[in-house]
DNA sequence: GTTTGGCACTCATATCTATAGTGTGCTAAC
DNA sequence: GTTAGCACACTATAGATATGAGTGCCAAAC
């Protein structure tokens, strides 16, 4: 890896050469070498002075040459320095927002809009967009029906507060009337409306342990049914993936057995919702570069991510991903505002 | 195309000659020649023989050779000919599909149903398994509700007789009361429970028409919002599918531009949806190979179908795709089975 | 008339070779 | 510190050549 890429030996002006190599690589792909950096750069140097900067930045470990005769490309650690230190971020222009802002914001519940949110992130940016569905935490419980299907089977229906339904059908092992469950479902609308669902949960599971024998054999069915619900798959949370043929498009891609093990990973979710929980507690955009994720699937990938919230708490994180060599600077705006304009769409709840 | 298949130049020892190549094709995927089929077909011929043979063959358009000195492939009318008259079908043992049915047959509504089927297929083929969701006509209005979220916006909430829920949240011009909802609610669910929702929409728009200005401003809102619902984007049907990654291990799919087009065409579902429409009719298995089915994506891959069924009536269809050179032997079985097995799991509702 | 062996021919694939082009590293001069 | 020049390394490409699989056809054998 060579040494620390902020060393002495990387002076102002390897790093502008860094910049314009790594601009122009990302642009169209091929390694470059010293005589069209020495163009590129507009610096009035010879393609020799370059090469000795470059021989600099091999040195330092940002850069690296896939054979001896051919130009350099950026390493994982360039491409890190460059993000850190050198992009010069492109603002999408007004009417860009405003567009996106707007299809967005065709408001109704959070899962439609956080659907079109991944939508709007692969479309701008031509790769693999993600979203993670709100976390529970900043869901608040607000109504529960049952509605009974047959004598063993029952519907569970779970309103929370961003207008978002889990239903789910339970069989139960004895019958229950009608006015059991209306009895059952405003018990629990009155005790717990208005709680976040994690809250909820405990609370529940606390009071069935602590007056499991004095109470009412059919509120403890309905708490039983609603932790059921409560228990869901999607506890661990979900995510909104969009435009995954998009990654099909990139030559970088081109080896079929590591994209199929990509979307593989994108089915299986479990290991990515992991890697995007780690992205909640961040500030701003964080970009994870190749083997930087250590999610071997996504080995010369880049992902790009930023939480959003609702009403000022971190609610999730969104991002998108595509290959190492992507185009940071257009990227990474574009992933920061619709983290802002998400936030803004779920505000007003 | 050559001449009709099924013609006196192809006498039964050319047709089992045929079996033979194709089986062949199908294990190794490597033309072949005349050489390895007099070894293969067991009967004792000369190679030479053999050629004259599969020049028969190449003559009637069963079979073709890539270039002048390769062995032969099946055509699409070969493998045609083939899964018309040539198959000898391997049947499931007992418990693969006891398996099976355990797998499907954890019962809950009709939508995980679907998506237990879909996943059963793409595990057992190894390809991408594909189940439409029961068509509408088969299921019931059971139960319809207005959770009331904002000032303006109400979350209706229709229940099926499947124990499948739909959702949506509506942005209304002006603000109703708990009981005006309520009212609507009861009007609804107990005129026109019991009936199909295709009825059900029909009946409502009769009704909002005829008697639009003496109805109550309530119930005429109320029909709207359910109409809103009915007019769900599901309404044209829906299907899920599985395995869709299987396909890129295929050598023969190794394209990356049309197995995108492919996915991009599963994403889409419009084109796919009326392809499987089609296959409703039919009894049983149904097979699209190659071109046969004229939907672009789906050339130089093979389509099998087999409706599938609540209470006797035609529900659903569900199939597999996968390259032509597919196992027939083994995947028409499975696909007939799952459908049955499916038919039984919806049944008892 | 069906089957077979023999033989010439075709074509894809692999291997080698030559060549051109690109880009580097090094050294010596400015 | 910068530059020019030169030898060297490596890739990519094309042409030549060989190899091998498989066919088509014909004449002889069954």
């Amino acid at each position: 890896m060579g040494r620390d890429p902020v060393d002495i030996a990387v002076n102002e002006r390897a790093q502008y050469c860094l910049k314009v190599l790594i601009e122009r690589y990302i642009r169209d792909g091929q390694p470059v070498g010293s005589r069209t950096l020495a163009r590129d750069s507009g610096m009035k140097l010879s393609p020799a002075t370059i090469r000795n900067v470059m021989s600099d930045l091999e040195e330092a470990g940002l850069i690296a040459s896939p054979h001896t005769s051919a130009g350099r490309v950026p390493t994982v650690s360039g491409y890190r320095f460059f993000v850190d230190f050198l992009v010069s971020l492109r603002p999408l222009d007004k009417s860009e927002v405003q567009q996106m802002q707007q299809q967005i914001a065709v408001g109704s519940d959070s899962r439609a809009l956080v659907s079109r949110a991944s939508s709007a992130l692969s479309d701008l940016t031509r790769m693999a967009g993600l979203v993670m569905v709100p976390r529970r935490e900043q869901v608040l419980f607000r109504q529960i029906e049952f509605v009974p299907l047959s004598d063993s089977r029952i519907l569970v229906i779970l309103v929370t507060s961003d207008g978002e339904v889990q239903n789910r059908v339970i069989e139960t092992a004895k019958r229950f009337s009608e006015s059991q469950l209306i009895q059952a479902q405003n018990f629990l609308t009155s005790n717990y409306g208005g709680r976040d669902l994690e809250s909820m949960r405990a609370g529940l599971l606390k009071e069935m342990q602590s007056t499991r024998k004095r109470m009412d054999e059919v509120m403890a069915q309905a708490m039983e049914l609603a932790g059921l619900v409560l228990n869901n798959e999607k506890s661990e949370g979900d995510f909104v993936l969009s435009g995954q043929t998009n990654l099909m498009g990139f030559h970088d891609l081109s080896d079929m057995t590591l994209l199929k093990h990509l979307f593989d990973s994108f089915a299986e979710k479990r290991e990515i919702l992991h890697l995007l929980d780690h992205c909640m507690d961040a500030e701003g955009v964080q970009i994870f570069i190749g083997e930087e994720s250590h999610y071997e699937p996504f080995d010369n990938l880049t992902l790009v991510t930023a939480p959003y919230e609702t009403d000022g708490r971190a609610a999730g994180v969104l991002g998108v991903v595509g290959p190492t060599r992507m185009d940071y600077n257009k990227v990474i705006p574009i992933v920061d505002v619709t983290a802002k304009l998400l936030s803004m769409a779920l505000k007003r709840k």
